[in-house]
DNA sequence: ATTTAGCACTCGCTTTATTAGAGTGCTAAC
DNA sequence: GTTAGCACTCTAATAAAGCGAGTGCTAAAT
């Protein structure tokens, strides 16, 4: 459909845009070295891709700058490929030589190595862990009325509530529920918790444990928290340099939708399959978010996935390094994981 | 020093300023009602008092601007008293409405609610856990190679973290371990933790424990991080609605500051004593915070200190507001803890 | 049939003028 | 001591002018 010459200008607006931030004019492009025709060729060629949508004027003499048709087209099918460099390399490989043993702490860093490498916002999607099993549960009493219930899963992951105790309830009620507990949930995921403590632990408290209603209460609190996956977000404030949001208040909508979360929480869920995704500014469906561009990738466990990584830069944004380094992380992300949990 | 009318004058262009951001000139002040005489007599009253730099002028013939020691007498002598309305103190009350029993959580909140109510943004300094008495350590091994080791306070703080085992250690040996580290070490502040380990626990867990080296390090790791008290900032994007940040260089500058984190570390660890506290423009002694004020106040457990409350915005603030809500917060916060822990 | 040179034209941006308005300081009268 | 009056200053807003980058079109060259 397109011409060679004509996916050639393309391709080179679209990099010059990205890199320089000004619309591209003719007379520009004929000074690049690849380009062998003259500017009035170029002009014909630039009214052609114009029509054709793949490009824009902001001002009716002004020089072109890439649609969002044009993105599109130039990440499908133009992008040039992208050597990393090696200290980004080395950069991200850092994450891993150091001694974390804890998914939150691993994926925070990552996040925040990736989003100071491309100057942009990352957001990462944590693992849901309705499907982490339960390793055991605690509750330790702090004084007479209240206690802490933890929840240790088998990934490593804590969760903590303070709960209240019922009134005089015997010490040795507690560690009697607590054993109940363990002896018959160890081994189940979350999200089956609460639903398997109605059907099979509840009658056997009943039994044995003295305000067993309160007590039974007192557990499901810290579970039916129902926790939607943490979300971590991290270089929010470089999109403060970015010059696309150098007006206050296009910057103010973009926060709004920021600060927001949960549109982003939406869009990385969306993202299921195996790769890494981009979707160009209206692509997202998000009002403030027409001037953005989101690269997402999955990580996960042996082909499982586990979460979602994504950054989140304007339009403009310099898709080719970006993919590259998020395709990095994810990858590597990934592997270190699946050596952590495949083994059992 | 200065007369009742000038000090008529400097609060009415204080007030008039925190109101409306213009600079406040002689006609604008004759037609409020309080004032009974002549534009002139204002402006040369007005002249002295720029002279004895409580305001100034923007420019030669502008209007006048409180200066920072306009702001500071102000704030010393002419703060109107502020009756906060019903529904403001009704806001503040839900956070302690609400079934919370975590420190944490109730911190998060009261930040929370305080920069929603002031507009402006919020920094808590969480209590410093060096001071919250061990309640018990657990160790829960996760596969052959990793456990989670979790410590509980008394205050019913949760801090866990995930280490590696020695290898082929026996199950009972790690048990040993946490029965000896519980028996004597229970009651114990944090910051004591590694002393006495070293003291009291080494040589008992020499003779019981293999590994015993590497299991000492294993439990050291999570102790000695030697947590930096916590800090939670909220509303950080409020100040992108402030009017003298609508600069978006200003803007940088500020959120430099405020990412920075480790300023307000320091500033809000500088209030010691009881009561509410407000630092003007280069009072605080941090570059980039020249245009903001931090009221801060303190929180506390029967009158001991436990952390810091602030609220950080424009020096153009409604100090009478924000020091009425502040005041409401830290105090109300400091009953509901007093309760909690003053029991025992 | 392409490609290119040339030219008239458009539009945004910057600079310069112009003006209106708000506010001041000073003087002289009250 | 207070005030009315006035000349003066400076900002902010608006208008006018010129520059430069870029375009589209036409006609000539390849």
């Amino acid at each position: 459909m397109l011409t060679d010459r004509q996916l050639l200008i393309l391709k080179i607006i679209v990099d010059d845009f990205i890199r320089s931030g000004q619309p591209v004019g003719s007379r520009t492009l004929s000074k690049k070295e690849q380009i062998t025709f003259s500017s009035a060729t170029i002009r014909n060629e630039m009214a052609d891709l114009e029509e054709l949508g793949f490009i824009e004027k902001t001002h009716i003499s002004s020089g072109r700058v890439p649609s969002q048709k044009g993105y599109r087209y130039y990440v499908d099918h133009l992008l040039p490929p992208f050597r990393l460099t090696q200290k980004d390399v080395q950069t991200i490989r850092s994450i891993f030589n150091e001694q974390i043993y804890e998914l939150e702490k691993l994926i925070q860093k990552s996040a925040q190595i990736l989003s100071d490498l491309t100057n942009y916002t990352t957001v990462v999607l944590g693992p849901s862990v309705k499907e982490h099993k339960l390793k055991t549960i605690q509750i330790i009493p702090l004084n007479a009325e209240t206690a802490v219930a933890i929840i240790v899963t088998d990934t490593g992951y804590v969760e903590k509530h303070v709960v209240t105790l019922p009134p005089s309830i015997p010490t040795s009620d507690v560690e009697k529920m607590v054993n109940i507990l363990n002896d018959r949930l160890t081994g189940v995921p979350l999200e089956d918790l609460t639903d398997k403590i109605q059907t099979e632990v509840a009658h056997v408290l009943r039994e044995h444990i003295q305000s067993y209603d309160h007590m039974l209460r007192m557990i499901s609190t810290p579970l039916d928290l129902n926790a939607p996956a943490q979300m971590f977000l991290s270089g929010k404030m470089n999109m403060l340099r970015q010059p696309e949001f150098n007006d206050i208040d296009k910057l103010r909508a973009l926060f709004n939708v920021i600060e927001q979360e949960k549109e982003f929480y939406r869009l990385l869920r969306k993202h299921k399959q195996q790769g890494v995704q981009v979707k160009i500014g209206t692509e997202n469906d998000v009002e403030g978010m027409e001037n953005c561009s989101l690269i997402t990738a999955t990580y996960s466990v042996g082909g499982e996935k586990l979460g979602t990584i994504a950054v989140l830069g304007p339009t403009r944004m310099e898709y080719s390094r970006v993919i590259s380094l998020l395709n990095l992380v994810a990858t590597d992300l990934s592997n270190v994981l699946t050596m952590w949990y495949q083994k059992d």
